[in-house]
DNA sequence: CTTGACTCTGTACATATGTACAGAGTTTAT
DNA sequence: ATAAACTCTGTACATATGTACAGAGTCAAG
């Protein structure tokens, strides 16, 4: 920062504003550590910078991504101890696997759903579907 | 139950045996609604019959297929009140439409994660990945 | 200087689906 | 009759991601 030591301060609703979360979620990064720990005013009052509008970005972006929280915690450890790219792939590709693999939970599962709704159609009544025979006996 | 008066009656860990599933979840599956209240001893030992054997093969059965234990809750009210089919099937349609929801969102995700990476490998260091920029306003 | 808006901490609540006790009573087997 | 195994109720804990207070203190505007 050579020529503008002063940064522009603020206070947690206006980070709110900005980023477009609330004050309480950005309370609840810090307390997760998602977000570096702001500076206080006498009164308490935290004091944010430009850059908590960078992390709170970054935070949304991994969500958006698909990323918990807790992944989000490890992504930043990963930028933090420099780890090598190989690292950083592989737990990204992790995710990528696990998205595939609800995926085809998903579609098994939507399957399984419309073969019983079709059995389910061919009887006269509700009573006959095959999923409810267990209630039957 | 003509010639048969006298049924075979359980214990709780009974039927946790015979269902698969713990005695503290057929517990919480009968607070919750799920299954018939079972009769009692003197002594307050529940005493479950074959029936709880199908009430909660049933369940297992639909969670399976992924409905969630409201839902559950849902259907046996459909069955209870001798719904029309079409109301049934509205139901169930409508949860197939949400898991090709919930499929194509997953999908979008795991794309934009792909991105993701292909654009970081393209670059020397991890930091320069495009989803840590925001990190360094 | 007062009023309204804002912030602080700490705690509880929310959803979904159970799991894990603690402390007391019961049943079964030896 | 005694010990082991089981069951009872009620409550708290667990995960994930916040949301909603309550009660007290602070800041900005008029």
């Amino acid at each position: 920062m050579p020529y503008n030591l002063k940064m522009k301060k603020f206070t947690i609703g206006q980070l709110a504003k900005e980023t477009g979360v609330t004050a309480e979620t950005i309370r609840f990064y810090e307390k997760y550590g998602l977000i570096a720990k702001p500076g206080r005013r006498k009164s308490g009052y935290r004091e944010f910078t430009q850059k908590h509008i960078g992390q709170i970005a970054f935070i949304k972006q991994a969500k958006a991504m698909g990323f918990t929280l807790k992944e989000i915690l490890a992504l930043l450890a990963f930028v933090e101890k420099k780890h090598t790219k190989t690292k950083i792939h592989k737990f990204v590709e992790n995710k990528i696997l696990d998205s595939e693999a609800r995926i085809s939970e998903l579609k098994k599962t939507k399957q399984s759903i419309q073969l019983m709704l079709k059995k389910c159609l061919a009887r006269e009544s509700i009573n006959d579907c095959p999923i409810f025979l267990p209630l039957k006996l």
